[in-house]
DNA sequence: CGGAATCCCATGCGATACTG
DNA sequence: CAGTATCGCATGGGATTCCG
């Protein structure tokens, strides 16, 4: 593929798609968007099906990107916590136009339907 | 994890996900966007890696949530070309949402990057 | 031309168990 | 509490071949 407005433009979406992609991120973001900081076993008890496993890698990612931001504090045991940083709020828009849109999506079609026979 | 509007809000970002996650999907909404209609084998030439199976299975899964509209023309051998339909033109906003945010986090760090020392 | 069928592999993700 | 280690499978996606 050559490389036009149009190529550069795309990567430019898929950078955000990747830092957000993944089964739990937004998930993890929008509970961070309502309350931070939020502790480890807050996060992993608010959704409630996550395992720890994916919980610490999705945090860590988001960190490495800088979305979200870790503090250890250093009590017995150690406590630690995870809060939006202010370049993760910045994706408060990107959220914001991904939720309206599918909440008017939601009234379209939008799983495979049968139709057999349609009258008139 | 409790039903709130956090958990509502969030089902309306992954059900907009949804539709334009995979590895083409994106891809194929924003030629769409630059040109349409476009026949099946430009779509392939234009993206030049993608494969016959895959442009068709992305493709099929577009038109079914009606973001494109696939036109048939009796020729011999038969002529198929896509267009986005005004639905699908409505993606706009998301995708230019997208696009803003990842231009401007290009120049921020991104990917993992090993810091050994770093001076005062 | 515009796909469908088949095979195959990488990885994403879950389950479970364990640890400082 | 806040993770890590190991295993295993399902799914996404590529390569190749074939078809009307």
């Amino acid at each position: 593929m050559k490389e036009t407005y149009c190529t550069a433009h795309l990567r430019s979406i898929s950078d955000t798609l990747e830092l957000i992609g993944g089964k739990w991120k937004l998930l993890i973001l929008t509970l961070l968007f309502s309350e931070s900081p939020m502790r480890f076993s807050e996060i992993e008890r608010a959704i409630g099906t996550i395992t720890p496993r994916m919980l610490s890698k999705e945090l860590k990612e988001l960190e490495m990107n800088e979305l979200i931001e870790r503090r250890v504090y250093p009590t017995m045991p150690v406590s630690v916590d995870y809060r939006l940083t202010d370049y993760g709020r910045s994706l408060d828009s990107v959220m914001v136009a991904l939720g309206d849109w599918g909440k008017k999506h939601r009234k379209r079609i939008m799983h495979p339907v049968v139709v057999e026979s349609l009258p008139a």
